[in-house]
DNA sequence: TCTATACTTGACTAATTGGATCAAGTTTAT
DNA sequence: ATAAACTTGATCCAATTAGTCAAGTATAGA
């Protein structure tokens, strides 16, 4: 699939602490699993990967918790998809030969991939986080 | 992944037969299994599936073997991945509370998948055969 | 009729990956 | 000291995908 739950899961944590981040207070796992409903030593390896990325700050002790650590306008969903990894490679195929039929079709499942590509990096964390103070849920009901 | 195996393999089977179909001759699996480098028992399975689509039809006993039945111009790379079965659901998340968060996620992520898909829609059997003939693999000259 | 060629079917195995958990340790505020 | 948090590394489980196998059926041709 393309998105994985982590990615689900490292934008929703991305998210909860952009909206926060303004205040400039640390939220904890525990909030954020509580709040969201992602298991919560789970969502622990995702912090590490976005702490990794160099996107959040942690803070240990009595206290602690996480921070984000840059500008939202900045980090696109693409980013974040990518960070966690997503099974990245589309098509099979490496070894041997490779025929000219292999090669057209590889021609599209690249077109195709890059596509949503594109409407990943065009939607930015600040973005969200604007929707979502608006309550923008109209556009969800059917 | 978005793109199977199966999903090339089929893709490229499908393509093998449309540029002969013309002459209405039959096509083995093991042709086809030999010029394209798929494993053989594997493409059977894939096979079914085609023509339980009704895509292709089997002619069985010596001297059998494959034909397309449809019109190369009515098929796409969208239908054959779909027909092979990919991992259609993008992100995860059924159960429990569904949060704003989470719905505006899941629109991006679903329109990443639309993106996608619009790209293999737009891609028929016959635009690829006709490229292949003309060997039109310049493209893919880096 | 016999045989070789092909497809048919269903079950089965193997490897990878994604999702999730656990335990032991470290840091810090109070 | 103690409790609240994060850190790290190992580990486990389930699902999916890729690929295999064996027994059977149909047909052309000698």
């Amino acid at each position: 699939m393309l998105i994985s739950a982590r990615a689900h899961y490292a934008s929703l944590a991305l998210l909860e602490l952009a909206s926060r981040s303004k205040s400039g207070d640390l939220v904890t796992i525990r909030e954020i699993s509580d709040c969201h409903g992602v298991p919560g030593p789970f969502l622990v390896q995702i912090l590490r990967t976005l702490r990794a990325a160099g996107w959040v700050q942690s803070i240990r002790g009595s206290q602690g918790g996480y921070r984000l650590v840059v500008d939202p306008t900045q980090l696109s969903l693409l980013d974040i998809v990518e960070a966690v990894g997503c099974q990245e490679g589309v098509g099979p195929r490496a070894e041997g030969k490779v025929t000219v039929a292999d090669q057209l079709l590889q021609g599209v499942w690249d077109e195709a991939l890059e596509s949503s590509r594109r409407v990943l990096a065009e939607a930015h964390l600040s973005d969200l986080v604007e929707q979502s103070r608006h309550g923008d849920s109209t556009m969800f009901y059917i």
